[in-house]
DNA sequence: ATTTAATGTAAACAATGTTAACATAAAGAA
DNA sequence: TTCTTTATGTTAACATTGTTTACATTAAAT
Protein backbone atom coordinates (compact mmCIF):
# COMPACT_ATOMS: atom_id res chain seq x y z
CA UNK A 1 0.00 0.00 0.00
CA UNK A 2 1.19 3.66 -0.59
CA UNK A 3 1.72 5.73 1.91
CA UNK A 4 0.94 9.57 1.54
CA UNK A 5 3.93 10.87 2.79
CA UNK A 6 6.04 13.22 0.90
CA UNK A 7 9.49 11.13 0.70
CA UNK A 8 11.01 14.13 -1.11
CA UNK A 9 12.30 11.43 -3.87
CA UNK A 10 9.51 9.18 -4.93
CA UNK A 11 6.33 11.88 -5.81
CA UNK A 12 3.25 9.72 -4.91
CA UNK A 13 1.50 10.36 -8.41
CA UNK A 14 3.49 12.35 -10.48
CA UNK A 15 1.97 11.46 -13.55
CA UNK A 16 -1.68 12.59 -12.59
CA UNK A 17 -0.43 15.83 -10.61
CA UNK A 18 1.44 17.08 -14.20
CA UNK A 19 -1.32 16.31 -16.21
CA UNK A 20 -3.49 18.39 -13.91
CA UNK A 21 -0.98 20.75 -13.65
CA UNK A 22 -0.26 21.09 -17.07
CA UNK A 23 -4.32 21.27 -18.45
CA UNK A 24 -4.53 23.58 -16.00
CA UNK A 25 -1.49 25.74 -17.14
CA UNK A 26 -3.04 25.64 -20.92
CA UNK A 27 -5.92 27.10 -19.99
CA UNK A 28 -4.78 29.51 -17.57
CA UNK A 29 -2.05 30.69 -19.55
CA UNK A 30 -0.75 29.66 -22.94
CA UNK A 31 0.39 26.41 -24.94
CA UNK A 32 3.55 28.27 -25.75
CA UNK A 33 4.54 28.75 -21.94
CA UNK A 34 4.06 25.49 -20.86
CA UNK A 35 7.94 24.29 -20.45
CA UNK A 36 8.92 21.27 -19.05
CA UNK A 37 10.79 23.29 -16.79
CA UNK A 38 7.33 25.26 -15.44
CA UNK A 39 6.15 21.37 -15.44
CA UNK A 40 9.26 20.33 -13.54
CA UNK A 41 9.12 23.50 -10.99
CA UNK A 42 5.40 23.06 -10.12
CA UNK A 43 5.68 19.78 -9.19
CA UNK A 44 8.80 19.95 -7.26
CA UNK A 45 10.66 17.27 -9.59
CA UNK A 46 13.25 17.52 -11.99
CA UNK A 47 13.18 18.43 -16.05
CA UNK A 48 13.36 14.57 -16.98
CA UNK A 49 11.42 13.19 -14.40
CA UNK A 50 8.59 13.35 -16.69
CA UNK A 51 10.12 10.42 -18.67
CA UNK A 52 9.33 8.06 -16.53
CA UNK A 53 5.24 8.41 -17.49
CA UNK A 54 5.15 9.71 -20.63
CA UNK A 55 7.68 8.94 -23.47
CA UNK A 56 8.38 12.68 -24.68
CA UNK A 57 6.68 15.53 -24.40
CA UNK A 58 4.15 15.37 -27.01
CA UNK A 59 2.62 11.87 -25.42
CA UNK A 60 2.08 14.38 -22.57
CA UNK A 61 0.20 16.45 -24.77
CA UNK A 62 -1.59 14.03 -26.13
CA UNK A 63 -2.95 13.13 -22.56
CA UNK A 64 -4.09 16.76 -22.46
CA UNK A 65 -5.83 16.50 -25.45
CA UNK A 66 -7.70 13.44 -25.14
CA UNK A 67 -8.51 14.50 -21.30
CA UNK A 68 -9.75 18.23 -22.95
CA UNK A 69 -11.46 16.16 -25.44
CA UNK A 70 -13.67 14.84 -22.81
CA UNK A 71 -14.39 18.40 -21.77
CA UNK A 72 -15.54 19.52 -24.54
CA UNK A 73 -17.85 17.32 -25.43
CA UNK A 74 -19.44 17.04 -22.50
CA UNK A 75 -20.09 20.72 -22.31
CA UNK A 76 -21.26 20.74 -26.16
CA UNK A 77 -23.19 17.63 -26.51
CA UNK A 78 -25.95 18.76 -23.20
CA UNK A 79 -27.64 20.74 -25.51
CA UNK A 80 -28.58 18.36 -27.98
CA UNK A 81 -29.29 15.48 -25.69
CA UNK A 82 -32.17 17.41 -23.99
CA UNK A 83 -34.56 15.32 -26.36
CA UNK A 84 -37.77 16.78 -24.40
CA UNK A 85 -36.50 20.34 -25.76
CA UNK A 86 -37.80 21.32 -29.28
CA UNK A 87 -35.85 20.34 -31.97
CA UNK A 88 -34.77 23.98 -32.68
CA UNK A 89 -33.90 24.91 -29.59
CA UNK A 90 -31.28 21.98 -29.05
CA UNK A 91 -29.65 22.87 -32.23
CA UNK A 92 -29.42 26.98 -30.90
CA UNK A 93 -28.52 25.68 -27.67
CA UNK A 94 -25.90 23.39 -29.30
CA UNK A 95 -24.30 25.70 -31.39
CA UNK A 96 -24.34 28.65 -28.85
CA UNK A 97 -22.28 26.06 -26.41
CA UNK A 98 -19.68 25.57 -28.79
CA UNK A 99 -18.78 29.13 -28.96
CA UNK A 100 -19.31 29.53 -25.53
CA UNK A 101 -16.98 26.74 -24.82
CA UNK A 102 -14.41 28.18 -27.15
CA UNK A 103 -14.55 31.49 -25.68
CA UNK A 104 -13.98 30.88 -22.20
CA UNK A 105 -11.31 28.25 -23.07
CA UNK A 106 -9.54 29.79 -25.77
CA UNK A 107 -6.19 28.05 -25.55
CA UNK A 108 -7.59 24.09 -24.76
CA UNK A 109 -9.97 24.91 -28.19
CA UNK A 110 -7.17 26.05 -30.01
CA UNK A 111 -5.13 23.04 -28.69
CA UNK A 112 -8.13 20.56 -29.77
CA UNK A 113 -8.72 21.93 -32.90
CA UNK A 114 -5.59 23.28 -34.39
CA UNK A 115 -3.39 21.72 -37.17
CA UNK A 116 -0.61 20.29 -34.82
CA UNK A 117 -1.97 17.88 -33.09
CA UNK A 118 -4.73 17.09 -35.98
CA UNK A 119 -3.91 13.33 -36.15
CA UNK A 120 -4.65 13.03 -32.26
CA UNK A 121 -8.24 14.56 -33.15
CA UNK A 122 -8.95 12.33 -36.01
CA UNK A 123 -8.26 9.58 -34.05
CA UNK A 124 -10.70 10.59 -31.32
CA UNK A 125 -13.00 11.25 -34.20
CA UNK A 126 -12.86 7.88 -35.48
CA UNK A 127 -13.12 5.94 -32.35
CA UNK A 128 -16.04 7.58 -30.65
CA UNK A 129 -18.08 8.83 -34.09
CA UNK A 130 -19.80 9.53 -34.59
CA UNK A 131 -21.14 10.50 -31.15
CA UNK A 132 -18.79 12.99 -30.57
CA UNK A 133 -17.66 16.44 -30.54
CA UNK A 134 -21.20 17.54 -31.22
CA UNK A 135 -20.79 16.47 -34.89
CA UNK A 136 -22.64 13.01 -34.15
CA UNK A 137 -26.13 14.74 -32.51
CA UNK A 138 -25.72 17.65 -34.59
CA UNK A 139 -26.14 15.51 -37.35
CA UNK A 140 -28.98 12.99 -36.03
CA UNK A 141 -30.63 16.05 -35.20
CA UNK A 142 -31.01 16.97 -38.85
CA UNK A 143 -32.17 14.38 -39.90
CA UNK A 144 -34.45 14.01 -37.38
CA UNK A 145 -35.43 17.48 -38.94
CA UNK A 146 -35.52 16.32 -42.26
CA UNK A 147 -38.12 13.27 -41.48
CA UNK A 148 -40.54 15.64 -39.40
CA UNK A 149 -40.27 17.67 -42.74
CA UNK A 150 -38.74 21.22 -41.76
CA UNK A 151 -35.56 20.45 -42.72
CA UNK A 152 -34.77 20.31 -46.24
CA UNK A 153 -33.58 16.78 -47.79
CA UNK A 154 -30.36 17.28 -48.67
CA UNK A 155 -27.25 15.55 -47.87
CA UNK A 156 -27.08 15.77 -43.67
CA UNK A 157 -23.61 15.24 -43.55
CA UNK A 158 -22.56 18.18 -45.40
CA UNK A 159 -25.45 19.83 -43.99
CA UNK A 160 -23.93 19.59 -40.75
CA UNK A 161 -20.12 20.13 -41.65
CA UNK A 162 -21.16 23.96 -43.15
CA UNK A 163 -22.68 24.26 -39.72
CA UNK A 164 -19.71 22.99 -37.95
CA UNK A 165 -17.78 25.27 -40.07
CA UNK A 166 -19.27 28.39 -39.48
CA UNK A 167 -19.32 28.28 -36.05
CA UNK A 168 -15.90 26.87 -35.70
CA UNK A 169 -14.74 30.42 -37.66
CA UNK A 170 -16.60 32.70 -35.16
CA UNK A 171 -15.03 30.80 -32.82
CA UNK A 172 -11.83 31.25 -33.95
CA UNK A 173 -12.07 34.88 -35.05
CA UNK A 174 -13.20 35.53 -31.20
CA UNK A 175 -10.30 33.76 -29.16
CA UNK A 176 -7.45 34.15 -32.23
CA UNK A 177 -7.89 38.06 -30.89
CA UNK A 178 -10.19 39.66 -33.77
CA UNK A 179 -11.18 42.08 -31.69
CA UNK A 180 -13.95 43.63 -33.80
CA UNK A 181 -15.40 40.19 -33.60
CA UNK A 182 -15.03 39.57 -29.90
CA UNK A 183 -16.24 42.95 -28.73
CA UNK A 184 -19.96 41.57 -30.47
CA UNK A 185 -19.47 37.87 -30.34
CA UNK A 186 -23.65 37.62 -29.10
CA UNK A 187 -25.24 39.65 -31.83
CA UNK A 188 -22.96 37.91 -34.18
CA UNK A 189 -23.44 34.79 -32.88
CA UNK A 190 -27.50 35.17 -32.90
CA UNK A 191 -27.05 36.33 -36.83
CA UNK A 192 -25.28 33.39 -37.61
CA UNK A 193 -27.57 30.79 -36.15
CA UNK A 194 -30.33 33.37 -38.51
CA UNK A 195 -28.11 32.30 -41.59
CA UNK A 196 -28.07 28.60 -41.18
CA UNK A 197 -31.42 28.45 -40.01
CA UNK A 198 -32.37 30.19 -43.33
CA UNK A 199 -29.98 27.68 -45.22
CA UNK A 200 -31.55 24.19 -43.88
CA UNK A 201 -35.07 24.78 -42.81
CA UNK A 202 -37.53 23.97 -45.71
CA UNK A 203 -40.69 25.27 -43.75
CA UNK A 204 -40.77 27.47 -40.52
CA UNK A 205 -43.88 27.32 -40.06
CA UNK A 206 -43.86 23.84 -38.44
CA UNK A 207 -41.08 24.61 -35.93
CA UNK A 208 -42.20 25.57 -32.50
CA UNK A 209 -39.45 26.80 -29.76
CA UNK A 210 -39.48 28.06 -26.13
CA UNK A 211 -36.19 30.40 -26.69
CA UNK A 212 -37.79 33.85 -26.67
CA UNK A 213 -34.62 34.66 -29.28
CA UNK A 214 -35.67 31.55 -31.70
CA UNK A 215 -39.33 32.34 -31.02
CA UNK A 216 -38.91 35.76 -32.42
CA UNK A 217 -37.06 34.42 -35.18
CA UNK A 218 -39.44 32.08 -36.27
CA UNK A 219 -42.21 34.99 -36.54
CA UNK A 220 -43.45 34.81 -40.48
CA UNK A 221 -43.06 38.54 -40.64
CA UNK A 222 -39.35 38.35 -39.28
CA UNK A 223 -38.16 35.89 -42.29
CA UNK A 224 -36.93 37.19 -45.62
CA UNK B 1 27.64 51.57 -57.87
CA UNK B 2 27.27 48.30 -56.33
CA UNK B 3 29.21 45.63 -58.12
CA UNK B 4 27.27 42.61 -59.02
CA UNK B 5 30.28 39.94 -58.11
CA UNK B 6 29.81 37.38 -55.29
CA UNK B 7 32.35 38.45 -53.23
CA UNK B 8 32.13 35.84 -50.53
CA UNK B 9 31.62 38.06 -47.96
CA UNK B 10 29.20 41.02 -47.98
CA UNK B 11 26.24 39.26 -49.93
CA UNK B 12 24.50 42.29 -51.72
CA UNK B 13 21.33 41.93 -51.04
CA UNK B 14 20.63 39.67 -48.13
CA UNK B 15 17.97 41.37 -46.63
CA UNK B 16 15.66 40.61 -50.15
CA UNK B 17 17.03 37.34 -50.22
CA UNK B 18 16.55 36.42 -46.88
CA UNK B 19 12.75 37.88 -46.95
CA UNK B 20 11.87 36.35 -50.03
CA UNK B 21 13.32 32.59 -49.09
CA UNK B 22 11.89 32.73 -46.03
CA UNK B 23 8.77 33.55 -47.55
CA UNK B 24 8.66 30.52 -50.06
CA UNK B 25 9.84 27.87 -47.52
CA UNK B 26 6.76 28.77 -45.31
CA UNK B 27 4.94 28.43 -48.25
CA UNK B 28 6.49 25.09 -49.34
CA UNK B 29 7.12 23.95 -46.47
CA UNK B 30 5.95 24.97 -42.88
CA UNK B 31 6.63 27.39 -40.68
CA UNK B 32 8.00 25.52 -37.56
CA UNK B 33 10.97 24.52 -39.84
CA UNK B 34 11.75 28.15 -40.73
CA UNK B 35 15.11 28.53 -38.39
CA UNK B 36 17.44 30.58 -38.56
CA UNK B 37 20.48 28.01 -39.34
CA UNK B 38 17.64 27.40 -42.58
CA UNK B 39 17.51 30.69 -44.00
CA UNK B 40 21.81 31.08 -43.04
CA UNK B 41 22.19 27.55 -45.32
CA UNK B 42 19.86 28.71 -47.99
CA UNK B 43 21.75 32.26 -48.24
CA UNK B 44 25.27 31.04 -47.71
CA UNK B 45 25.60 33.10 -44.77
CA UNK B 46 25.69 32.32 -41.00
CA UNK B 47 22.99 32.35 -38.27
CA UNK B 48 23.26 36.00 -36.70
CA UNK B 49 23.60 37.79 -39.92
CA UNK B 50 20.10 37.95 -40.16
CA UNK B 51 20.70 40.71 -37.25
CA UNK B 52 22.02 43.51 -39.41
CA UNK B 53 18.92 43.57 -41.25
CA UNK B 54 15.92 42.32 -38.54
CA UNK B 55 15.95 43.30 -34.99
CA UNK B 56 15.05 39.63 -34.25
CA UNK B 57 13.01 36.47 -36.03
CA UNK B 58 9.90 38.28 -35.13
CA UNK B 59 10.97 41.38 -36.80
CA UNK B 60 11.27 38.88 -39.92
CA UNK B 61 8.35 37.32 -39.57
CA UNK B 62 6.42 40.84 -39.38
CA UNK B 63 8.02 41.14 -42.70
CA UNK B 64 6.75 38.43 -44.41
CA UNK B 65 3.42 38.78 -43.09
CA UNK B 66 3.14 42.32 -44.57
CA UNK B 67 4.24 40.54 -47.83
CA UNK B 68 1.81 38.16 -47.23
CA UNK B 69 -1.20 40.40 -46.78
CA UNK B 70 -0.66 41.96 -49.96
CA UNK B 71 -0.75 38.80 -51.81
CA UNK B 72 -3.73 37.55 -49.85
CA UNK B 73 -5.63 41.04 -50.40
CA UNK B 74 -4.60 41.16 -54.62
CA UNK B 75 -5.72 37.55 -54.92
CA UNK B 76 -9.25 38.19 -52.77
CA UNK B 77 -10.37 41.55 -54.17
CA UNK B 78 -10.26 41.22 -57.75
CA UNK B 79 -13.37 39.60 -57.78
CA UNK B 80 -14.97 41.86 -55.93
CA UNK B 81 -13.64 44.61 -57.59
CA UNK B 82 -14.75 43.72 -61.04
CA UNK B 83 -17.68 46.10 -60.66
CA UNK B 84 -18.94 45.37 -64.31
CA UNK B 85 -20.44 42.34 -62.88
CA UNK B 86 -23.74 41.64 -60.96
CA UNK B 87 -23.42 41.85 -57.42
CA UNK B 88 -23.97 38.24 -56.50
CA UNK B 89 -21.40 36.91 -58.86
CA UNK B 90 -18.69 39.37 -57.42
CA UNK B 91 -19.79 38.02 -53.83
CA UNK B 92 -19.66 34.55 -54.82
CA UNK B 93 -16.22 35.04 -56.66
CA UNK B 94 -15.19 37.23 -53.59
CA UNK B 95 -15.71 34.55 -51.39
CA UNK B 96 -14.73 31.48 -53.44
CA UNK B 97 -11.17 33.25 -54.10
CA UNK B 98 -11.54 33.67 -50.35
CA UNK B 99 -11.68 29.53 -49.88
CA UNK B 100 -9.14 28.88 -52.77
CA UNK B 101 -6.45 31.28 -51.25
CA UNK B 102 -6.32 29.38 -48.38
CA UNK B 103 -6.36 26.33 -49.97
CA UNK B 104 -3.65 26.80 -51.92
CA UNK B 105 -1.22 28.96 -48.89
CA UNK B 106 -2.47 26.66 -46.24
CA UNK B 107 0.69 27.98 -43.81
CA UNK B 108 0.57 31.68 -45.53
CA UNK B 109 -3.32 31.80 -44.70
CA UNK B 110 -2.74 30.13 -40.99
CA UNK B 111 0.58 32.55 -40.00
CA UNK B 112 -1.48 35.71 -41.32
CA UNK B 113 -4.83 34.94 -39.00
CA UNK B 114 -3.60 32.63 -36.33
CA UNK B 115 -2.93 33.98 -33.01
CA UNK B 116 0.55 33.88 -32.43
CA UNK B 117 1.14 37.88 -35.02
CA UNK B 118 -2.18 38.97 -34.25
CA UNK B 119 -1.08 42.76 -33.83
CA UNK B 120 0.30 42.97 -37.15
CA UNK B 121 -2.77 41.63 -38.67
CA UNK B 122 -4.42 44.47 -36.43
CA UNK B 123 -2.16 47.15 -37.63
CA UNK B 124 -2.88 46.22 -41.17
CA UNK B 125 -6.36 46.30 -41.07
CA UNK B 126 -6.54 49.55 -39.06
CA UNK B 127 -3.98 50.73 -41.87
CA UNK B 128 -5.73 49.80 -45.04
CA UNK B 129 -9.28 49.41 -43.40
CA UNK B 130 -11.65 49.63 -44.70
CA UNK B 131 -10.57 48.83 -48.08
CA UNK B 132 -9.13 45.11 -47.30
CA UNK B 133 -8.77 41.61 -46.67
CA UNK B 134 -12.28 41.62 -48.63
CA UNK B 135 -13.68 42.89 -45.69
CA UNK B 136 -13.60 46.41 -47.20
CA UNK B 137 -15.11 45.20 -50.38
CA UNK B 138 -17.41 43.24 -48.96
CA UNK B 139 -19.22 45.49 -46.71
CA UNK B 140 -19.52 47.48 -49.93
CA UNK B 141 -21.00 45.16 -51.88
CA UNK B 142 -23.65 44.35 -48.93
CA UNK B 143 -24.85 47.98 -48.51
CA UNK B 144 -24.58 48.11 -52.42
CA UNK B 145 -27.15 45.23 -52.09
CA UNK B 146 -29.19 46.69 -49.75
CA UNK B 147 -29.54 50.16 -51.49
CA UNK B 148 -30.80 47.96 -54.61
CA UNK B 149 -33.42 46.48 -52.34
CA UNK B 150 -32.12 42.53 -52.39
CA UNK B 151 -30.28 42.75 -49.40
CA UNK B 152 -31.59 42.74 -45.88
CA UNK B 153 -31.45 46.44 -44.37
CA UNK B 154 -29.08 45.18 -41.46
CA UNK B 155 -25.94 46.17 -39.70
CA UNK B 156 -23.65 45.71 -43.09
CA UNK B 157 -21.10 45.32 -41.10
CA UNK B 158 -22.49 42.34 -38.81
CA UNK B 159 -23.69 41.35 -41.95
CA UNK B 160 -20.14 41.38 -43.82
CA UNK B 161 -18.28 39.75 -40.55
CA UNK B 162 -21.08 36.95 -40.04
CA UNK B 163 -20.01 35.89 -43.93
CA UNK B 164 -15.98 36.10 -43.22
CA UNK B 165 -16.33 34.45 -40.21
CA UNK B 166 -17.95 31.22 -42.18
CA UNK B 167 -15.59 31.80 -44.85
CA UNK B 168 -12.49 31.81 -42.60
CA UNK B 169 -14.04 28.76 -40.44
CA UNK B 170 -14.28 26.82 -43.76
CA UNK B 171 -10.72 27.66 -45.19
CA UNK B 172 -9.25 26.62 -41.73
CA UNK B 173 -10.76 23.27 -41.69
CA UNK B 174 -9.76 22.54 -44.93
CA UNK B 175 -6.05 23.54 -44.16
CA UNK B 176 -6.09 22.31 -40.80
CA UNK B 177 -6.61 18.79 -41.82
CA UNK B 178 -9.95 18.23 -40.56
CA UNK B 179 -9.55 15.53 -44.10
CA UNK B 180 -12.95 14.91 -44.16
CA UNK B 181 -14.11 18.83 -45.47
CA UNK B 182 -10.63 19.04 -47.03
CA UNK B 183 -12.11 15.89 -49.58
CA UNK B 184 -15.43 17.42 -50.50
CA UNK B 185 -14.79 21.45 -50.27
CA UNK B 186 -16.28 22.47 -53.14
CA UNK B 187 -19.85 20.74 -52.64
CA UNK B 188 -19.41 22.06 -49.09
CA UNK B 189 -18.34 25.79 -49.91
CA UNK B 190 -21.48 26.10 -52.56
CA UNK B 191 -23.78 24.45 -49.91
CA UNK B 192 -22.10 27.24 -47.77
CA UNK B 193 -22.45 30.03 -49.91
CA UNK B 194 -26.13 29.18 -50.37
CA UNK B 195 -26.23 29.19 -46.71
CA UNK B 196 -24.90 32.89 -46.91
CA UNK B 197 -27.22 34.17 -49.41
CA UNK B 198 -30.38 32.75 -47.61
CA UNK B 199 -29.28 34.72 -44.57
CA UNK B 200 -28.75 38.36 -45.85
CA UNK B 201 -30.86 38.59 -49.27
CA UNK B 202 -34.54 39.93 -48.98
CA UNK B 203 -35.42 39.34 -52.57
CA UNK B 204 -34.50 36.44 -54.76
CA UNK B 205 -36.21 37.40 -57.80
CA UNK B 206 -34.31 40.80 -58.38
CA UNK B 207 -31.06 39.35 -58.19
CA UNK B 208 -29.27 38.02 -61.61
CA UNK B 209 -26.24 35.93 -62.39
CA UNK B 210 -24.14 35.15 -65.08
CA UNK B 211 -22.53 32.18 -63.39
CA UNK B 212 -24.08 28.71 -64.36
CA UNK B 213 -24.09 27.46 -60.41
CA UNK B 214 -25.59 30.82 -59.06
CA UNK B 215 -28.04 31.23 -61.53
CA UNK B 216 -29.32 27.61 -60.44
CA UNK B 217 -29.76 28.62 -56.56
CA UNK B 218 -31.54 31.75 -57.98
CA UNK B 219 -34.34 29.87 -59.69
CA UNK B 220 -37.27 30.01 -57.76
CA UNK B 221 -37.89 26.02 -57.51
CA UNK B 222 -34.57 25.86 -56.12
CA UNK B 223 -35.39 28.06 -53.16
CA UNK B 224 -36.69 26.70 -49.50
C1' DA C 1 16.60 -10.29 3.16
C1' DT C 2 17.75 -9.96 -1.33
C1' DT C 3 16.55 -9.00 -5.74
C1' DT C 4 13.90 -6.52 -9.05
C1' DA C 5 11.21 -2.96 -10.82
C1' DA C 6 9.60 1.66 -10.53
C1' DT C 7 10.67 6.30 -10.17
C1' DG C 8 13.53 9.97 -9.18
C1' DT C 9 18.21 13.01 -10.15
C1' DA C 10 22.31 15.06 -12.36
C1' DA C 11 25.05 15.75 -16.28
C1' DA C 12 25.52 16.10 -20.89
C1' DC C 13 23.54 16.77 -25.97
C1' DA C 14 22.02 19.10 -29.99
C1' DA C 15 19.10 22.69 -31.71
C1' DT C 16 16.97 26.98 -30.96
C1' DG C 17 17.25 32.27 -30.85
C1' DT C 18 20.32 35.80 -29.32
C1' DT C 19 24.37 38.69 -28.11
C1' DA C 20 29.20 40.35 -27.96
C1' DA C 21 33.62 40.89 -29.88
C1' DC C 22 35.90 40.91 -33.98
C1' DA C 23 36.72 41.13 -39.39
C1' DT C 24 36.00 42.85 -43.87
C1' DA C 25 34.53 45.77 -47.32
C1' DA C 26 32.18 49.83 -49.07
C1' DA C 27 31.42 54.90 -48.75
C1' DG C 28 32.73 59.46 -47.54
C1' DA C 29 36.01 63.08 -45.93
C1' DA C 30 40.64 64.83 -45.54
C1' DT D 1 45.04 59.20 -52.64
C1' DT D 2 44.60 58.03 -47.61
C1' DC D 3 42.10 57.83 -43.47
C1' DT D 4 37.93 57.29 -41.08
C1' DT D 5 33.41 55.81 -40.63
C1' DT D 6 29.68 52.92 -41.50
C1' DA D 7 27.56 48.78 -43.15
C1' DT D 8 27.62 44.05 -43.16
C1' DG D 9 29.46 39.69 -42.28
C1' DT D 10 31.83 35.92 -38.92
C1' DT D 11 33.02 33.35 -34.78
C1' DA D 12 32.34 32.19 -30.13
C1' DA D 13 29.64 32.07 -26.38
C1' DC D 14 24.79 32.11 -23.79
C1' DA D 15 20.44 30.61 -21.98
C1' DT D 16 16.51 27.87 -22.99
C1' DT D 17 14.39 24.24 -25.21
C1' DG D 18 13.50 18.91 -25.39
C1' DT D 19 15.97 14.68 -24.79
C1' DT D 20 19.16 10.86 -23.41
C1' DT D 21 22.39 8.40 -20.43
C1' DA D 22 24.20 6.90 -16.26
C1' DC D 23 23.28 6.76 -11.65
C1' DA D 24 20.40 6.95 -7.00
C1' DT D 25 16.64 5.84 -4.18
C1' DT D 26 12.59 3.75 -2.83
C1' DA D 27 8.76 0.31 -3.32
C1' DA D 28 7.40 -4.30 -4.49
C1' DA D 29 8.16 -9.14 -5.09
C1' DT D 30 10.34 -13.36 -4.28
Amino acid sequence: MTLMTKNDYHHGNLKEEMLSIAFDHIERHDVETLTLKVLADATGTSRSAIYRHFENKDALMEAIILRGFDAFDAAVSTGLKETTRPLIDRFYLATRDYVEYAKTHPNLYRLLFGKKYAYIREEVMSLKDPACLGFGPLKAAIEEGQRMGVVKKDDSYEQSIVILASVHGLSMMIIDEFREVEEIYEPLYRRMFESLLSGIVSDRAKLISTIPFVKNLLKPNSAE
